[in-house]
DNA sequence: TACCAGGAGAAAA
DNA sequence: TTTTCTCATGGT
């Protein structure tokens, strides 16, 4: 992957987009919640989970360790998977509290914050790099399905590479910038949300070589890409 | 009605 | 070690 072909790339959604001003959420914490709970789910659904989650308890990590497990499970509902993200969140905000807090986190090291999260129960490291980047402005670059689909159709992915081995990649590629793989990840969703979303051609496409390449996924969204164009 | 959508963990092969 | 299955709601 060219560093170049990277930067034009950015340099083309940022153009066309704008910034994003992303994360979609008020405080760290608040990105780390909505971090599990959008795990293959699209964001409206976080959102009207989220909404849930604040009418019955402060968005804080020892109030919702705090809550009854039905409670919360009911609260999540709407983002789907609502069993699977109470265990999920709960493991999170009690690793947040036995940690001694945010305020301890932020001191960490970034690998080592890394590393830690990781640990924690349904934080896989796509979730642990949006918690990295985007709660603790770390520079990390997330790869996610839209990041993978992207560049499948413009060649520069050729499916089946591991997620680290496409981070570093990523990360080889452009200057280590938190405020850049912030703002270039926000400017791929957008463009996802916008564009080239259900048919593999599409003429609303700012990035044409993007239609060009084609790219076939499996069910479910499942991460079995086919690339005709080469790197 | 069927498929898709910003994963991750557990079980099976 | 790698692959497959499971978890679930809401929109198109």
């Amino acid at each position: 992957m060219k560093a170049r072909d990277l930067v034009s790339v950015y340099r083309d959604l940022l153009a066309h987009y704008g910034p994003r001003h992303w994360w979609p959420a008020d405080t760290p914490f608040e990105v780390m919640v909505g971090a599990v709970l959008t795990q293959n789910t699209s964001w409206t659904n976080v959102e009207r989970a989220l909404d849930r989650l604040r009418g019955v308890v402060v968005l804080e990590p020892r109030a919702i360790v705090a809550l009854p497990v039905d409670v919360l499970a009911d609260a999540l509902r709407p983002a789907g998977y609502y069993n699977v993200k109470e265990r999920r969140l709960r493991a999170l905000c009690q690793w947040v509290v036995d940690r001694g807090g945010l305020e301890t986190l932020h001191r960490m090291e970034t690998r080592a914050l890394r590393t830690a999260l990781l640990g924690v129960h349904g934080v896989g490291p796509e979730t642990a790099d949006d918690i990295v980047l985007y709660a603790f402005g770390r520079p990390v670059f997330v790869i996610d399905a839209y990041t993978r689909r992207l560049f499948a159709r413009l060649g520069f992915v050729r499916g089946q590479e591991t997620y680290e081995g496409l981070r570093a990649r990523f990360e080889r590629a452009l200057p280590r910038d938190a405020a850049l793989y912030n703002e270039y990840h926000a400017l791929i969703v957008e463009h996802a949300k916008t564009t080239c979303r259900t048919k593999p051609v599409c003429d609303a496409c700012i990035l044409r070589a993007c239609c060009r390449a084609g790219s076939s996924f499996g069910r479910r969204g499942r991460k079995r890409v086919t690339v005709i164009a080469g790197e």
